[in-house]
DNA sequence: CGGGTCCTTGACGGCTCTCAAGCAGTGTGG
DNA sequence: CCACACTGCTTGAGAGCCGTCAAGGACCCG
């Protein structure tokens, strides 16, 4: 819950800041000026709580670089993730629409730039800008068919056609280079909704097969795309 | 895929029932007339499909009367059901936001009336009218955060929690009367992410149990809510 | 009456979770 | 510089939940 003190910024760095944002995009250098003017940035360390079940968060946040977890606590007691955001994503909309508390945590994985906006002055930018808001309905309609796909996912295919859908997703298009995972392996479990040791078997099953090569880390090589495509 | 011809309607008749949307609630009475040009209105019967994957469809539809049954056909083979939209509920916002097909099903469950709005006509009112883009905006968080919600019920749950919690989603809140699921028992089992012969037997189950009675059909009676709570 | 769908119940097998132990990498403090 | 703790990851063994396959019954509508 540790908050670090606001990077004093010059207005019109903030205001480049905040150009950069999808969500604002489009709009013109004098709705720029205005939005950057109500507009909070700070840096966050590494697992840092950006807020949490139970709160009443007050702001709609804006990733600039970073990334940021969301997850549940089941009825069962573990954490079950849900999402992972990275820069030029959103958080923090559903307290916004439904003045509840939030049901979920977010927190970050990496050292992250994130800007904050107050609900109260959202409510007026999404009257006054169309643009925004329209925006923020395309991302919304990605995310849920997104999180649809993940449900679809979980709900119906086993392990091996999750792993294998997961990797082919992450991985770079091009043919067989090695990359990094983005996340843990946990995490990535979690939001496979497999246990570690479940994932890390498979893993272990893929290259015994010659279809991936594991290197120490969170690094891997796919070998053989078309058997993990229809496994 | 069968399409019955518009019922022709007058203009006033027509604009009251698009008034009664919750999208459009809070237009003006001249902004309504002007949505309702736009609109055509249809009645189609039970198990129509209104589109399907890999079909572009270029409307937003809204439901006045009914239950649409949103699904996806799973890599293995078998339909995996997402959502249940009735009265007042929107679909085809996914295809006007990224023009590619569909990747799901929509089909009526029940006789359902439903108008239609081009995804040409949509743009323009979203822009022009921000207390609509603001709605759906609204609409679908609420959207996005049933759907995590589902997501880590599946992932983490297990099966008797699902049902349990299914139940006390479905039942009045009254507190142990007799009433109706709004679906198939099918239906729900792959809402769960269950096969029929699990859902039916965790419900023998809570009747064994003495939680619930089970009547003919799709009537039950839920008699120890706080057992089915916290199992 | 017949065909169909939906639902239920039974037996069985397999996938995945749980529990447990061991290893590697990292940061910390002595 | 090393000992140590801690977290993340891997591997093994076992058990249990749920899916699959199969058969039969209830109900609806032609």
């Amino acid at each position: 819950m540790q908050q670090l003190p606001n990077h004093p910024r010059g207005e019109n760095a903030l205001a480049q800041l905040v150009a950069r944002v999808p969500l604002f995009a489009q709009l013109s250098e004098s709705e720029l000026s205005e939005v950057a003017r109500r507009v909070t940035h700070r840096s966050h360390p590494r697992n840092i709580q950006l807020y949490g079940a139970g709160e009443h968060n007050a702001s709609l946040m804006i990733i600039h670089s970073g990334l940021v977890k969301i997850y549940r606590i089941t009825a069962a007691g573990h954490e079950q993730v849900i999402r992972i955001l990275g820069p030029g994503d959103f958080l923090g909309e559903s307290t916004f629409v439904d003045r509840t508390a939030a049901d979920h945590f977010a927190v970050t994985l990496e050292p992250a730039d994130i800007c904050a906006l107050h609900h109260d002055d959202l409510q007026s930018y999404l009257l006054s800008f169309p643009g925004v808001a329209m925006k923020m309905f395309e991302t919304l309609t990605r995310r849920l068919a997104e999180t649809e796909h993940q449900l679809s996912s979980v709900a119906g295919d086993d392990a091996d056609h999750r792993v294998a859908a997961y990797l082919l997703q992450v991985a770079p298009a091009a043919g067989t280079g090695m990359f990094r995972l983005p996340i843990s392996k946990k995490d990535i479990a979690s939001l496979l909704g497999l246990t570690p040791e479940t994932f890390s078997r498979k893993l272990a099953y893929f290259e015994g097969s010659g279809w991936i090569l594991l290197h120490p880390g969170r690094d891997l090589e796919i070998r053989d795309r078309t058997a993990l495509s229809h496994l």
